[in-house]
RNA sequence: GGGCAUUUAGCUCAGUUGGUUAGAGCGCUACAUUCACAUUGUAGAGGUCAGAGGUUCAAGUCCUCUAAUGCCCACCA
């Protein structure tokens, strides 16, 4: 059966195998268990459009790892999956597809699109489900959620309705960034600041009071029309001006104040207003106010009581308040206002000007600041307690830096828009009367929240029949939806059915078998560690910590991991659109999924930015094909009775042999600084460690050693025990791999599965790190054995004579140990002194304590040797006078630590030591 | 305007609290193919740790400044 095994690992053959078997076996499920400690991970959702990228193969193989480490030491490990709606990006691919049958979302009318929205998900919503099962994630996928769900919907309109109850959320009519694409509002969050290279114009607004003395700084001719000069970079909204705003103290401007100007184009006559948030140093120092198109302006407006006039229909073209210029385009009229301005001499100048400003994260469209009723979150109050549990480091960042970015943000929190103008999403619970609404007074609202009752409008858990109001039963309920970050905040305790406690199952088919979600919640909540990327610490992260507190009255998580973000080879972040993308599904197909997540953890260090090429999930591939190997040679060679011999009952230490106690120390070690590591959110590291030490340790050092004695039942029980634990600690990086091989090896005893056995205990009594620095000197003198016989130019086939005098006792008792295997390593035939004696025709090195000499048939080329050895004399000439130097210096032996000046004392007795063996050595030489 | 990160070998990056001779992968050079593995092995070359100053017995590591690059935040008309 051993013999089948094939050269070369092949991962096509093994990962959907395990992968079925996994699932079958229930290995993912976890359930609350009084005896075990919780762990768990709420995955972040993908987007239900998502197709898996490297930010996810990234950011779900670290929570995998996660997962897999904590289920094998023993703790009940929950990784809670599920997708996210993704309101505006959702209604976009749909309304894409339809558009192919000619249709618009509005031909269908809402509730037929939304079921085609649904017939969509239902086709291809499961998508990233399917990938993320292909890169070996172990979520608990009975348990998988939608925030759209029927009981996740009603967690939703729960926190609706409660924090409306509390006060915190309010309707207003305010400026907000619009999409004229997709037509909603969308949140501060949700419109990034992108620079742009525009222009400043300076426009003539003339005064309507004739014999005024002009503002003469801006260029006009004495005599004329008197006018004041304003800066803008979007003309197109001087049609909705209702003032112009100077600073008190400005001297230019202040006979101007209370002073009418006639708009042009608009002609309508507008206000010369003080104000002294104006900067007198920007631009002519005079600013036209647009209250319904800028936030500064609203709120002047507002200081001022203001006209509002919005220039904007919602799709982006002037509307009828734009006079001429309506049905342009808002870009269009940006050019024939200009040019109209130009003509009647108004346009002063055009300078070109730097500027910022918000685009769509969806469609990348630049945003209208527009003034429209929206629904708010109070987000002060809430933040309050989410700043306290960060500071006094109830959550902890990793790495840390993120804490002030975080803290940054939440301190000066503003209000967050959530209600939008689409139709896939959970609708407002908000209702209105039509009687109310018609016959109420302005300001006839109830403040007191408690009474749930606000004239006209009804925020409800359910549709009421009647208005508690007036009786009508003429209700209805608010068109819009709500922000998808407002059923995302809740993903850590949603996913558990809060506030229900218990589930029907007709609703969710995928409820979790046999457990009562309220002691799910109860069992898992507060979370463990949310893994994420920076990009979404706003959006999801720090809302998630508020309404955690808010509604659970405790913190969702108590560490936060950020990883980098993945870049392509020349640090620009991968995307569809720049075609720079490495599709971790071909990486799987051509190197396999462990290939593939080891390659990307080994080079991600801890929160750093992962620049990628292709070639780098060779090295991956490569490690498992060592991985393959390596245990197929150990397979092949292992006895099955030898499998089940325990080490500590038939081995004592002192019957091990330095070799075997070596390769066990190294390995204890190794998984001490692993545990660390894996602690610490180091997973590189990690990595990295289990890399050399499986290849350069146990593959080329100790497999080596052992190869002429392998059939010895203390090294076949040493080397079996290795490889068990080792494929044990890999599990959580490559969990295919070490599946198949684990599944080979001729246990003895009835086994399920790699991931479910303990993760391996650190034997400190076995740690040895006197054996370690002992076989390390060993190494190191058959390299220089092979180093040596390099420069000889000796075939590596023809044996040699090589002599090792070592004056060190115990030293040379560990070279007469190891005395047969230095001869086939370094394939020689050794003789092993106390004193070196030269003698002709010996090429000889000097390695710390030992004389290394190659005993020649012919002779040797005493010029060159020479010259070598004058070299190697020169280096340690210097490296002695600046030892020499330092201990020479009474401030270092006065100030630094005893050990330290040990250790320079040691160091420079050893080098002297060297270079009284070289010269020795040159000296015998003729 | 504010903040963060990065700068170490030809390339991509590690380097914990300051303390031996600064590491890895890839690439490069030479040699090796009846050997578990050429997706391999052996040996080797390659570094003024961005620059300047400072603290210290001692700096890649701490402090200050400068430069370059990238990212984030901000109500820059």
């Amino acid at each position: 059966m051993i013999d089948e095994l094939s050269k070369q690992y092949n991962p096509k053959e093994t990962e959907d195998k395990w992968y079925k078997f996994w699932e079958e076996n229930d290995l993912f499920c976890a359930k609350p268990n009084p005896k075990k400690k919780p762990f768990c991970i709420v995955i972040p959702p993908p987007n239900v459009t998502g197709i898996l990228h490297m930010g996810h193969a990234l950011n779900n193989t670290i929570q995998d790892i996660l997962i897999r480490y904590h289920r094998m030491k023993g703790e009940e490990a929950l990784w809670m999956p599920g997708t996210d709606h993704a309101g505006i990006a959702t209604q976009n691919v749909v309304e894409k597809s339809i558009a192919k049958e000619g249709l618009k979302r509005q031909d269908l009318g809402r509730d037929k699109f939304i079921e085609r929205v649904w017939q969509w998900r239902q086709q291809y919503g499961s998508t990233i489900i399917h990938q993320l099962k292909k890169i070996g994630a172990s979520c608990d996928w009975q348990r998988t959620r939608f925030t759209m769900d029927d009981e996740y919907s009603k967690s939703v309109l729960e926190v609706f309705v409660r924090l409306y109850e509390a006060g915190l959320i309010y309707q207003g009519n305010r400026i907000i960034n619009w999409c004229p694409r997709c037509q909603t509002a969308l949140s501060d969050e949700e419109a990034p600041h992108h620079d742009l290279q525009g222009n400043l114009y300076y426009l003539r607004y003339p005064l309507k009071e004739q014999g005024l003395s002009p503002a003469s700084t801006y260029g006009q001719a004495k005599g004329t029309v008197p006018y004041v000069v304003v800066a803008t970079t979007r003309p197109e909204t001087m049609l909705g001006d209702t003032a112009v705003a100077v600073n008190p103290k400005d001297k230019r401007y202040k006979h101007l104040i209370g002073k009418t100007i006639v708009l042009p184009l608009a002609h309508r006559e507008i206000k010369i207003i003080s104000d002294s948030a104006v900067d007198m140093k920007f631009g002519t120092g005079a600013v036209k106010i647009t209250p319904a198109h800028d936030p500064n302006d609203y709120a002047t407006g507002k200081k001022h009581d203001l006209e509002f006039v919005n220039v904007m229909y919602p799709d982006g073209r002037m509307n009828e308040f734009a006079g001429d210029y309506k049905d342009m385009d808002r870009f269009e009229a940006r050019e024939v206002i200009l040019e109209d301005l130009k003509e009647k001499g108004l346009l002063e100048k055009v300078e070109p000007h730097a500027l910022s400003a918000g685009h769509c994260y969806r469609c990348h469209t630049i945003i209208e600041p527009y003034l429209s009723k929206q629904w708010f979150v109070k987000m002060a109050p809430l933040a309050k307690p989410a700043i306290e549990a960060v500071k006094k480091e109830r959550i902890k960042f990793h790495p840390k830096r993120w804490t002030k970015v975080y803290l940054n943000w939440m301190e000066n929190i503003q209000d967050w828009c959530i209600s939008r103008q689409i139709w896939w999403g959970h609708r407002l619970p908000v209702y209105y009367c039509k009687k109310c609404l018609e016959t109420k007074a302005p300001e006839s609202k109830i403040k007191d929240r408690k009474s749930k009752i606000e004239q006209g409008i009804i925020v409800s858990r359910i549709k009421p029949e009647k208005c508690p109001w007036c009786g009508s039963s003429d209700i209805y309920q608010d068109e819009d939806v709500l922000d998808t970050w407002f059923s995302s905040w809740l993903w850590p305790f949603a996913t558990f059915y809060w506030p229900a406690g218990t589930v029907s199952t007709e609703v969710n088919a995928f409820s979790s078998k046999g457990t009562v979600p309220k002691e799910d919640l109860n069992y898992f909540y507060p979370t463990s560690v949310l893994v994420t990327a920076p990009e979404i610490i706003f959006f999801w992260v720090a809302r998630m910590i508020m309404s955690g507190l808010e509604f659970m009255k405790d913190i969702p998580f108590s560490d936060v991991y950020i990883h980098g973000t993945v870049r392509d080879i020349e640090g620009k972040k991968m995307s569809k659109s720049l075609g720079n993308i490495i599709d971790p599904l071909e990486i799987i197909k051509e190197y396999g999924t462990d290939a593939l997540r080891f390659s990307l953890i080994s080079i991600t260090a801890q929160g750093q930015d992962v620049y990628l090429s292709k070639e780098r999930f060779e090295q991956g591939r490569n490690f498992a094909n060592k991985i393959w190997n390596a245990s197929r040679y150990i397979l092949m060679n292992l006895e099955p009775e030898n499998v089940q011999v325990d080490l500590c009952v038939f081995f004592k230490k002192e019957d091990l042999s330095i070799v075997n106690r070596w390769i066990l120390s190294r390995f204890y070690s190794v998984l001490k600084e692993i545990n660390k590591d894996l602690g610490s959110f180091k997973f590189n590291e990690a990595a990295n460690l289990l890399y050399g030490f499986f290849w350069h340790e146990f593959c080329d050092w100790y497999l080596e050693l052992i190869k002429s004695d392998i059939k010895n039942k203390q090294n076949q029980v040493v080397m079996y025990k290795v490889l068990e634990k080792f494929l044990r600690t890999l599990q959580p990086f490559m969990p295919f791999i070490t599946e198949e091989v684990w599944q080979k090896l001729p246990q003895g005893r009835q086994v399920t599965s790699i991931m479910v056995e303990p993760w391996p205990h650190v034997q400190e009594q076995v740690i040895d790190k006197k054996t370690e620095s002992k076989l390390l000197a060993i190494f190191e003198a058959i390299t220089q054995i092979r180093n040596m016989r390099a420069e000889l130019d000796i075939p590596l086939q023809a044996t040699v004579k090589v002599k090792i005098a070592c004056g060190n006792k115990p030293k040379r008792e560990v070279l007469k140990q190891l005395c047969v295997d230095i001869e086939k390593l370094a394939k020689c035939e050794l003789i092993i002194e106390e004193d070196y004696r030269h003698s002709q025709g010996e090429f000889v090195n000097v390695l710390k304590d030992l004389h290394i000499a190659i005993v020649l048939a012919g002779a040797i080329d005493v010029d060159t040797y020479k010259e070598k050895l004058k070299q190697k004399i020169d280096k340690a000439n210097q490296d002695i006078k600046a030892k020499a130097n330092l201990l020479g210096n009474s401030n270092f032996v006065k100030n630094a630590p005893v050990e330290i000046v040990e250790k320079e004392k040691e160091k420079l007795a050893e080098l002297e030591g060297l270079l009284k063996k070289m010269q020795g050595i040159r000296d015998g030489l003729k």
